[in-house]
DNA sequence: TGTTAATAAATTTTT
DNA sequence: TTTATTAACA
């Protein structure tokens, strides 16, 4: 048999890691290591050389994305369809497994999921038919809290009687969110994880054969895995230890969402026989970008250690811009692009990295202002839309009565004279009856005590679901959905609508109907699933596409986190300011402050060719004028390795300046607006403006301490700091 | 029942 | 500044 594909296109470390004969493995993977290579290859080497089965290995990602790519990858390389290979998400796994397994592991066969915008829907309702105010109890906080323990594994029932009042009060939520997710047939996100965890430990038969099955368990983006996910991969691999993760805790910049860089130190614990390999050749990026980066992570605490070198040139050094504000600092950004595509390049190999979503909006304005098209990642994914969400709710109404969330819904919507009185009648009697929204309304529909003006309505819309359901029946899932979208009136409600949004929204159903379509050619999941559950259950564990319009060669917008995993040749850094990156909130925090410079890190390895490092002097932020010091982040990187840009064609003095002060721009060409002076008595400060000339010059400057002062500049004796 | 005015809040988001 | 939510209103 010919190996040399899967050897040698790698270099010595990442032969090791995929040739070893150790089962456990952690291979720390620096940014732009060809970490996913090294996945794949091993794949290719278990099955080609130690002939492995592909039924034996399990691989797993946490996105859909990685997931698929990892597989049309392992298909290339070894030229076979891998169907029969596990390749996925833990969620995407844990969900498989549960559906294989439901009623052992106590679910209904049909369940179904609840994504984020679900939960948090359920879990405002509860409140309020628990009768508690949202304004103490916020949904979200609740919602984090449910969460958070159950990725902790553990259950309403295993927290600890606690005498806070709060804590009990969340708990008693807790609890009674975990039962009506039972009654109705429901599962989270968390849930997914948390039950296949459980199950798995609770049924020795079980967890024996897949245990035996999986011969080797691979894990790509090991620092992002949470605790349930590190002791559902625990209980998979601890017998044989056969464990291969592949991560980078450099990277770890998901810790706010349960991610624990801790299951690297546990794995080499828990995985005695394991070895440690260490991928620091970078084939992405200059030395010029590499340095910077190395700098920035090393002012880090407790890293494993790693340092990234290239056998690439030095290239052109990074450059710090030092922007007026931040409509000069878009200014900037646009011109650069606008040179870098007249130089010949490729606009969609440009990105623009911000620190939060609301930063997009000045670039947004500059680049449509000059004609640059541009594509802004994040969003809403299709199947989030609200009209989809819609659609969705009526489908899983006719698979399940009992789904509160999707009665709650759509039960008016469209309106159909359902007020709040009667849906209170409604719910009172569920939860008096400890029943379904569903079996609620039917009751209150045959009760004579009910005024007719409620009834009708209330039994027009449980007609109509019926009428569906039965209308449907025999259709396949497409026409089903068809039929659905104009019958349950939601296509009519939304061509009512007004604004440009509400012609979108009708696009978006017919495209519902055109997504359906296309998952009727997708490989089936082997159980007695109907298409129709299986279709809505692809639609919480696979939102869709941000945006469609890929083919267009478009600047990309993105927020660092979006930005991980991904490279450009050219990328600017924009907003490195204390308060805005770091964030304000991690500013206490030292681990926090951590996070957000391996947040910076993984920018800065974006970078394939040039690097921009932007920050503005004065910034408005929420309506106010900001004066934010530069970001630490830019004086952890040794200015060797940095250089200062001025706008071309300029002589250090910003494009704003003139438009600000049209008529007095001499003062010597010594301070111009927005620069950072010293004086004796008032300390350090921002220029904000200045008026006259000579000697009669006057500015006005906001110092740190003292606020914001007129000086006259031939007396104040201003330095630079 | 849908619209409007006031008020508060304000990262990051793989599933 | 924008955005979301809520209370008051027609």
């Amino acid at each position: 048999m010919d190996i040399t594909p899967i050897i040698d296109p790698l270099n010595p470390a990442q032969r090791e890691a995929v040739t070893s004969s150790t089962p456990a493995l952690l291979v720390l993977a620096g940014a732009g290591s060809g970490k996913t290579r090294v996945l794949v290859h091993r794949i290719a080497w278990l099955m080609q050389v130690e002939g492995t089965s592909p039924h034996g290995i399990l691989a797993v990602t946490f996105t859909n994305k990685a997931a698929s790519e990892m597989r049309s990858r392992i298909e290339n390389l070894l030229n076979i369809p891998a169907q029969s290979l596990w390749v996925g998400t833990f969620h995407g796994l844990a969900h498989r497994l549960l559906r294989r397994h439901a009623k052992e592991a106590g679910l209904p066969s049909a369940f179904q999921i609840l994504d984020s915008d679900d939960q948090h829907r359920l879990i405002r309702r509860l409140l309020k038919t628990l009768d508690l105010d949202e304004a103490r109890w916020p949904p979200r906080q609740v919602q984090w809290f449910i969460n958070a323990h159950k990725e902790e594994g553990r259950r309403a029932r295993h927290l600890a009687e606690s005498y806070d009042p709060f804590q009990k009060q969340m708990q008693r939520i807790y609890l009674a969110y975990e039962e009506t997710c039972e009654r109705s047939g429901l599962v989270d996100f968390a849930e997914l994880l948390l039950r296949a965890h459980e199950f798995l430990r609770d049924t020795p038969e079980v967890l024996d054969h897949y245990q035996r099955r999986f011969h080797h368990v691979l894990v790509d983006e090991f620092q992002d895995t949470n605790r349930i996910q590190y002791a559902w991969l625990r209980l998979l691999t601890r017998e044989r230890e056969n464990l291969f993760v592949v991560g980078d805790d450099d990277q770890s910049i998901y810790s706010w969402r349960g991610a624990k860089i801790e299951n690297l130190h546990k794995f080499q614990k828990d995985y005695p026989s394991h070895r440690l390999i260490r991928l620091e050749q970078n084939y992405r990026s200059t030395s010029s970008i590499l340095n910077a980066a190395n700098a920035l992570i090393t002012h880090n605490e407790g890293r494993l250690g790693k340092t990234l070198w290239t056998e690439g040139g030095i290239g052109e050094p990074v450059s710090v811009y030092a922007a007026f504000n931040e409509q000069e600092e878009a200014y900037f950004v646009a011109e650069r692009i606008k040179h870098w595509t007249q130089e010949g390049n490729a606009r969609r190999d440009a990105a623009i990295l911000y620190r939060s979503n609301a930063q997009s909006r000045q670039f947004e304005e500059k680049l449509l202002a000059m004609g640059i098209p541009y594509r802004v990642y994040g969003g809403l994914r299709f199947f989030e839309r609200a009209e989809i969400k819609d659609a969705l709710a009526y489908l899983r109404l006719i698979s399940n009565r009992h789904d509160d969330p999707s009665f709650e819904r759509v039960v008016n919507t469209p309106v159909r004279g359902i007020g709040a009185k009667t849906l209170d009648l409604v719910r009172d009697l569920a939860r008096a009856e400890k029943c379904s929204l569903w079996q609620a309304a039917e009751t209150l529909c045959r009760d004579a005590a009910v005024p007719t003006r409620a009834r009708s309505p209330l039994s027009g819309f449980l007609q109509l679901i019926e009428t569906l359901t039965l209308d449907t029946a025999e259709l396949p899932l497409w026409e089903k959905v068809q039929h659905v979208v104009p019958a349950s009136g939601l296509r009519a409600h939304y061509e009512k609508e007004k604004g440009e949004q509400a012609e979108a929204r009708v696009e978006n159903l017919d495209e519902l109907v055109n997504a359906a379509r296309q998952f009727e050619y997708e490989p089936q999941l082997d159980t007695e699933l109907s298409k129709l559950d299986q279709f809505l259950s692809h639609a919480a564990l696979e939102a869709g596409e941000n945006q469609s319009d890929e083919y267009e060669d478009c600047v990309q917008l993105m927020t660092l986190h979006a930005a991980k995993g991904l490279e450009f040749d050219l990328v600017f850094i924009v907003g490195l300011e204390e308060g805005l990156f770091p964030s304000l909130q991690s500013l206490e925090e030292p681990s926090r402050l951590e996070e957000e410079r391996r947040l910076c890190y993984v920018g800065i390895t974006r970078a394939k060719r040039k690097l921009f490092l932007i920050y503005a002097e004065t910034r408005r932020l929420y309506g106010k004028e900001t004066y934010p010091r530069p970001s630490r982040f830019l004086r952890e990187i040794p200015s060797e390795h940095l250089q200062e840009v001025r706008m071309r064609g300029n002589t250090g003095r910003p494009i704003a300046f003139s438009q600000t002060s049209p008529s007095t721009n001499d003062n010597g060409g010594v301070f111009k607006l927005g620069q950072r002076v010293r004086h004796a008595k008032f300390g350090e400060g921002v220029i904000l403006q200045y008026e006259g000339e000579g000697s009669q010059a006057r500015v006005q400057v906001n110092f740190a301490e003292s606020g914001i002062k007129w000086l006259m500049l031939a007396y104040a004796n201003l330095q630079r700091p």
